[in-house]
DNA sequence: CCAGGTGTTTAGACACTGTCTATTATTAGA
DNA sequence: TCTAATAATAGACAGTGTCTAAACACCTGG
Protein backbone atom coordinates (compact mmCIF):
# COMPACT_ATOMS: atom_id res chain seq x y z
CA UNK A 1 0.00 0.00 0.00
CA UNK A 2 0.89 3.75 -0.95
CA UNK A 3 4.02 2.79 -2.78
CA UNK A 4 2.95 6.39 -3.88
CA UNK A 5 3.75 7.95 -0.81
CA UNK A 6 7.39 5.88 -0.91
CA UNK A 7 8.05 7.17 -5.05
CA UNK A 8 7.17 10.79 -3.64
CA UNK A 9 9.50 11.15 -0.69
CA UNK A 10 12.43 9.24 -2.69
CA UNK A 11 12.31 12.57 -5.15
CA UNK A 12 12.35 14.87 -2.58
CA UNK A 13 8.44 15.60 -2.79
CA UNK A 14 6.85 16.08 0.09
CA UNK A 15 3.74 13.70 -0.27
CA UNK A 16 0.77 15.43 0.30
CA UNK A 17 -2.83 14.02 0.06
CA UNK A 18 -3.43 16.09 -3.50
CA UNK A 19 0.09 14.59 -4.78
CA UNK A 20 -0.45 11.14 -3.73
CA UNK A 21 -3.90 11.36 -5.45
CA UNK A 22 -2.36 12.28 -9.14
CA UNK A 23 0.58 9.80 -8.46
CA UNK A 24 -2.34 7.18 -7.92
CA UNK A 25 -3.97 8.29 -10.86
CA UNK A 26 -0.82 8.11 -13.16
CA UNK A 27 1.91 5.97 -11.93
CA UNK A 28 2.10 2.46 -13.08
CA UNK A 29 -0.35 2.86 -15.40
CA UNK A 30 0.10 2.55 -19.85
CA UNK A 31 -2.29 5.25 -20.44
CA UNK A 32 -1.64 8.33 -21.75
CA UNK A 33 -3.61 11.05 -19.80
CA UNK A 34 -3.95 14.62 -20.38
CA UNK A 35 -4.01 16.90 -17.26
CA UNK A 36 -7.36 16.77 -17.16
CA UNK A 37 -8.11 13.76 -17.21
CA UNK A 38 -5.61 13.60 -14.89
CA UNK A 39 -7.16 15.89 -12.65
CA UNK A 40 -10.95 14.14 -13.03
CA UNK A 41 -9.51 10.60 -11.90
CA UNK A 42 -7.69 13.03 -9.02
CA UNK A 43 -10.35 14.43 -7.95
CA UNK A 44 -12.13 10.94 -7.38
CA UNK A 45 -9.67 10.21 -5.00
CA UNK A 46 -9.41 13.90 -3.00
CA UNK A 47 -12.43 16.35 -3.94
CA UNK A 48 -10.90 19.53 -3.46
CA UNK A 49 -8.18 19.02 -5.39
CA UNK A 50 -7.69 22.15 -7.86
CA UNK A 51 -6.31 22.14 -11.02
CA UNK A 52 -3.50 24.22 -10.84
CA UNK A 53 -2.08 21.97 -8.42
CA UNK A 54 -2.98 19.30 -10.98
CA UNK A 55 -0.61 20.99 -13.13
CA UNK A 56 1.89 21.90 -10.65
CA UNK A 57 2.21 18.25 -9.56
CA UNK A 58 2.56 16.68 -12.84
CA UNK A 59 5.30 19.50 -13.95
CA UNK A 60 7.49 18.45 -10.88
CA UNK A 61 6.91 14.56 -11.46
CA UNK A 62 8.31 15.42 -15.28
CA UNK A 63 10.70 17.47 -13.66
CA UNK A 64 11.90 14.59 -11.78
CA UNK A 65 11.45 12.45 -14.58
CA UNK A 66 8.32 10.47 -12.96
CA UNK A 67 6.46 10.82 -15.99
CA UNK A 68 7.39 12.25 -19.17
CA UNK A 69 5.23 14.93 -21.89
CA UNK A 70 4.91 13.84 -25.14
CA UNK A 71 3.00 15.54 -28.53
CA UNK A 72 0.71 13.19 -29.32
CA UNK A 73 -2.42 14.56 -29.31
CA UNK A 74 -3.92 18.01 -30.45
CA UNK A 75 -4.04 20.75 -28.63
CA UNK A 76 -3.26 19.29 -25.26
CA UNK A 77 -0.12 17.23 -23.85
CA UNK A 78 -0.35 13.76 -22.57
CA UNK A 79 1.62 12.48 -19.56
CA UNK A 80 3.33 9.41 -20.11
CA UNK A 81 4.33 7.19 -17.27
CA UNK A 82 6.62 4.81 -19.43
CA UNK A 83 9.91 7.00 -18.98
CA UNK A 84 11.90 4.36 -20.97
CA UNK A 85 12.65 4.85 -24.74
CA UNK A 86 9.82 4.17 -26.82
CA UNK A 87 7.69 4.28 -30.20
CA UNK A 88 4.10 5.29 -30.16
CA UNK A 89 1.02 3.99 -31.98
CA UNK A 90 -2.01 6.19 -32.62
CA UNK A 91 -5.20 4.63 -33.25
CA UNK A 92 -7.10 6.49 -35.53
CA UNK A 93 -10.55 5.71 -34.54
CA UNK A 94 -10.32 6.52 -30.62
CA UNK A 95 -7.05 7.85 -30.75
CA UNK A 96 -6.14 5.70 -28.12
CA UNK A 97 -1.65 6.17 -27.62
CA UNK A 98 0.17 2.65 -27.62
CA UNK A 99 3.36 2.01 -26.61
CA UNK A 100 5.86 0.33 -28.91
CA UNK A 101 8.98 -1.33 -27.14
CA UNK A 102 11.66 0.52 -28.06
CA UNK A 103 13.39 -3.01 -29.70
CA UNK A 104 10.75 -3.64 -31.43
CA UNK A 105 11.41 -0.72 -34.52
CA UNK A 106 14.85 -0.32 -35.84
CA UNK A 107 15.63 3.48 -37.04
CA UNK A 108 18.23 3.36 -39.83
CA UNK A 109 19.96 6.30 -41.77
CA UNK A 110 20.57 9.04 -38.43
CA UNK A 111 23.91 9.18 -39.09
CA UNK A 112 23.98 10.74 -42.56
CA UNK A 113 21.74 13.65 -41.00
CA UNK A 114 24.78 15.88 -41.51
CA UNK A 115 24.58 19.48 -39.33
CA UNK A 116 21.70 17.77 -36.78
CA UNK A 117 22.73 16.64 -33.09
CA UNK A 118 20.66 14.32 -32.33
CA UNK A 119 19.17 14.03 -28.62
CA UNK A 120 16.18 11.89 -29.04
CA UNK A 121 13.68 10.57 -31.42
CA UNK A 122 10.48 8.28 -32.05
CA UNK A 123 8.67 6.58 -34.50
CA UNK A 124 4.77 7.35 -34.40
CA UNK A 125 2.86 5.63 -36.43
CA UNK A 126 -0.85 5.92 -36.65
CA UNK A 127 -3.53 3.62 -38.15
CA UNK A 128 -6.11 1.12 -36.89
CA UNK A 129 -6.00 -1.39 -33.89
CA UNK A 130 -7.29 -4.54 -34.92
CA UNK A 131 -10.05 -6.41 -32.53
CA UNK B 1 2.90 35.83 -60.46
CA UNK B 2 -0.20 34.75 -58.60
CA UNK B 3 0.29 30.90 -59.38
CA UNK B 4 -2.03 30.90 -56.13
CA UNK B 5 -5.00 31.92 -58.09
CA UNK B 6 -4.40 29.16 -60.68
CA UNK B 7 -3.87 26.56 -57.47
CA UNK B 8 -7.09 27.33 -55.80
CA UNK B 9 -9.17 27.03 -59.03
CA UNK B 10 -7.78 23.81 -59.82
CA UNK B 11 -8.52 22.33 -56.39
CA UNK B 12 -12.46 23.80 -57.17
CA UNK B 13 -11.55 26.83 -54.54
CA UNK B 14 -12.74 29.80 -55.43
CA UNK B 15 -9.90 32.14 -55.27
CA UNK B 16 -11.09 35.51 -52.89
CA UNK B 17 -8.23 37.89 -51.81
CA UNK B 18 -8.36 36.72 -48.52
CA UNK B 19 -7.43 32.69 -49.99
CA UNK B 20 -5.10 34.04 -51.99
CA UNK B 21 -3.17 36.05 -49.21
CA UNK B 22 -3.40 32.72 -47.03
CA UNK B 23 -2.08 30.77 -50.18
CA UNK B 24 0.88 32.98 -50.31
CA UNK B 25 1.68 32.93 -46.98
CA UNK B 26 2.05 29.20 -46.57
CA UNK B 27 2.17 27.07 -50.00
CA UNK B 28 6.22 26.30 -51.51
CA UNK B 29 7.20 27.17 -48.23
CA UNK B 30 9.89 24.98 -46.21
CA UNK B 31 8.42 26.08 -42.95
CA UNK B 32 5.79 25.06 -40.28
CA UNK B 33 3.35 27.58 -39.31
CA UNK B 34 0.63 27.22 -36.44
CA UNK B 35 -2.62 29.35 -37.31
CA UNK B 36 -1.82 32.28 -35.72
CA UNK B 37 0.98 32.52 -37.75
CA UNK B 38 -0.64 32.32 -41.19
CA UNK B 39 -3.41 34.80 -39.53
CA UNK B 40 -0.21 37.39 -39.17
CA UNK B 41 1.56 37.12 -42.29
CA UNK B 42 -1.58 37.01 -44.62
CA UNK B 43 -3.10 39.86 -42.59
CA UNK B 44 0.20 41.69 -44.15
CA UNK B 45 -1.38 41.29 -47.60
CA UNK B 46 -4.90 41.62 -46.12
CA UNK B 47 -5.58 43.98 -43.82
CA UNK B 48 -9.12 43.18 -43.45
CA UNK B 49 -8.59 39.49 -42.65
CA UNK B 50 -10.11 37.46 -40.12
CA UNK B 51 -9.38 34.84 -37.45
CA UNK B 52 -12.26 32.83 -39.05
CA UNK B 53 -11.71 32.68 -42.50
CA UNK B 54 -7.65 31.83 -41.55
CA UNK B 55 -9.09 28.69 -39.84
CA UNK B 56 -11.69 28.37 -42.55
CA UNK B 57 -9.62 28.45 -45.32
CA UNK B 58 -6.43 26.29 -43.82
CA UNK B 59 -9.03 23.00 -42.88
CA UNK B 60 -9.94 23.64 -46.79
CA UNK B 61 -6.30 23.37 -48.13
CA UNK B 62 -6.13 20.76 -45.95
CA UNK B 63 -9.06 19.01 -47.35
CA UNK B 64 -7.73 19.28 -50.83
CA UNK B 65 -4.50 18.25 -49.91
CA UNK B 66 -2.61 21.54 -50.34
CA UNK B 67 -1.92 21.22 -46.28
CA UNK B 68 -0.83 18.51 -43.89
CA UNK B 69 -1.51 19.11 -40.36
CA UNK B 70 1.22 18.21 -38.12
CA UNK B 71 1.10 17.42 -34.23
CA UNK B 72 4.62 18.78 -33.50
CA UNK B 73 4.70 21.59 -30.88
CA UNK B 74 2.91 21.81 -27.67
CA UNK B 75 -0.77 23.55 -27.88
CA UNK B 76 -1.16 23.80 -31.70
CA UNK B 77 -1.37 22.34 -34.65
CA UNK B 78 1.40 23.40 -37.42
CA UNK B 79 0.16 23.46 -40.97
CA UNK B 80 2.95 21.72 -43.53
CA UNK B 81 3.10 22.35 -47.30
CA UNK B 82 5.09 19.54 -47.95
CA UNK B 83 2.06 16.73 -48.58
CA UNK B 84 4.75 14.41 -49.73
CA UNK B 85 5.68 11.42 -46.73
CA UNK B 86 8.63 12.82 -45.10
CA UNK B 87 9.88 13.01 -41.51
CA UNK B 88 10.85 15.68 -38.89
CA UNK B 89 13.42 17.18 -36.57
CA UNK B 90 12.54 19.54 -34.03
CA UNK B 91 14.92 22.04 -32.56
CA UNK B 92 15.66 22.13 -29.25
CA UNK B 93 16.13 25.34 -28.81
CA UNK B 94 14.29 27.67 -31.24
CA UNK B 95 11.70 24.79 -31.69
CA UNK B 96 12.37 24.95 -35.65
CA UNK B 97 10.78 22.30 -37.14
CA UNK B 98 13.02 20.61 -40.35
CA UNK B 99 11.99 18.48 -42.70
CA UNK B 100 13.87 15.05 -43.10
CA UNK B 101 13.62 13.95 -46.83
CA UNK B 102 11.69 10.35 -46.14
CA UNK B 103 14.40 8.19 -47.83
CA UNK B 104 17.07 9.06 -45.90
CA UNK B 105 15.74 7.25 -42.89
CA UNK B 106 14.83 3.57 -42.87
CA UNK B 107 12.44 2.09 -40.39
CA UNK B 108 12.45 -1.45 -39.20
CA UNK B 109 10.01 -3.95 -37.68
CA UNK B 110 7.05 -2.62 -38.62
CA UNK B 111 6.20 -5.94 -39.72
CA UNK B 112 6.06 -7.56 -36.64
CA UNK B 113 3.81 -5.40 -34.96
CA UNK B 114 1.13 -7.52 -34.63
CA UNK B 115 -2.68 -6.11 -34.64
CA UNK B 116 -1.66 -3.18 -35.56
CA UNK B 117 -2.50 -1.75 -39.45
CA UNK B 118 -0.10 1.26 -40.10
CA UNK B 119 -1.72 3.71 -42.22
CA UNK B 120 1.24 6.07 -41.77
CA UNK B 121 4.17 6.95 -39.63
CA UNK B 122 6.99 9.31 -39.95
CA UNK B 123 10.39 9.89 -36.89
CA UNK B 124 10.33 12.60 -34.49
CA UNK B 125 13.41 13.54 -34.16
CA UNK B 126 14.75 16.53 -31.48
CA UNK B 127 17.90 17.48 -30.84
CA UNK B 128 20.35 20.75 -31.98
CA UNK B 129 21.17 22.33 -34.81
CA UNK B 130 24.58 22.66 -35.61
CA UNK B 131 25.77 25.62 -37.01
C1' DC C 1 1.88 27.68 23.65
C1' DC C 2 2.91 31.09 20.32
C1' DA C 3 5.38 33.53 16.34
C1' DG C 4 7.32 33.42 12.16
C1' DG C 5 8.98 31.06 8.09
C1' DT C 6 8.68 27.77 4.44
C1' DG C 7 6.23 25.29 1.43
C1' DT C 8 1.54 23.94 -0.49
C1' DT C 9 -3.07 24.59 -2.11
C1' DT C 10 -6.68 27.23 -3.79
C1' DA C 11 -9.85 30.16 -6.64
C1' DG C 12 -10.00 32.99 -9.99
C1' DA C 13 -8.00 35.94 -13.62
C1' DC C 14 -5.74 35.75 -17.80
C1' DA C 15 -3.93 34.49 -22.57
C1' DC C 16 -4.09 31.54 -26.30
C1' DT C 17 -6.06 28.08 -29.65
C1' DG C 18 -9.78 26.68 -32.05
C1' DT C 19 -14.97 26.36 -33.07
C1' DC C 20 -19.34 28.23 -33.87
C1' DT C 21 -23.07 31.51 -35.00
C1' DA C 22 -25.46 35.32 -36.78
C1' DT C 23 -24.85 39.01 -39.70
C1' DT C 24 -23.05 41.31 -43.64
C1' DA C 25 -20.71 41.39 -48.08
C1' DT C 26 -19.65 39.47 -52.45
C1' DT C 27 -20.20 36.74 -56.34
C1' DA C 28 -22.35 34.06 -60.05
C1' DG C 29 -25.99 33.25 -62.83
C1' DA C 30 -30.71 34.02 -64.75
C1' DT D 1 -30.81 44.02 -62.44
C1' DC D 2 -32.43 40.69 -59.13
C1' DT D 3 -31.88 36.42 -56.68
C1' DA D 4 -29.57 32.70 -54.58
C1' DA D 5 -25.53 30.84 -53.15
C1' DT D 6 -21.13 31.45 -51.34
C1' DA D 7 -17.72 33.82 -48.46
C1' DA D 8 -16.07 36.87 -44.83
C1' DT D 9 -16.65 39.07 -40.61
C1' DA D 10 -16.93 40.14 -35.51
C1' DG D 11 -17.74 38.38 -31.53
C1' DA D 12 -19.19 34.71 -28.34
C1' DC D 13 -17.79 30.50 -26.56
C1' DA D 14 -15.13 26.30 -24.73
C1' DG D 15 -10.82 24.06 -23.58
C1' DT D 16 -5.85 24.17 -22.16
C1' DG D 17 -2.39 26.03 -19.63
C1' DT D 18 -0.07 29.88 -16.74
C1' DC D 19 0.02 33.08 -13.17
C1' DT D 20 -1.08 35.58 -8.88
C1' DA D 21 -2.60 36.64 -4.39
C1' DA D 22 -4.57 34.86 -0.56
C1' DA D 23 -5.34 31.12 2.56
C1' DC D 24 -3.61 27.11 4.76
C1' DA D 25 -0.48 23.52 6.87
C1' DC D 26 3.47 22.33 9.03
C1' DC D 27 7.73 23.01 11.28
C1' DT D 28 11.14 25.17 14.37
C1' DG D 29 12.80 28.15 18.02
C1' DG D 30 11.60 30.92 21.83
Amino acid sequence: MKESITLLRRCGIQPTPQRVAIVDSVAGSTAHPTADEVYASARRRCSTISRATVYNTLSLLVDRNILRTQILKEGTVVYDPNVARHHHFIDDESGTIIDIPWDKLVVKGKENLHGLEIRDFQVVLRGRKKK
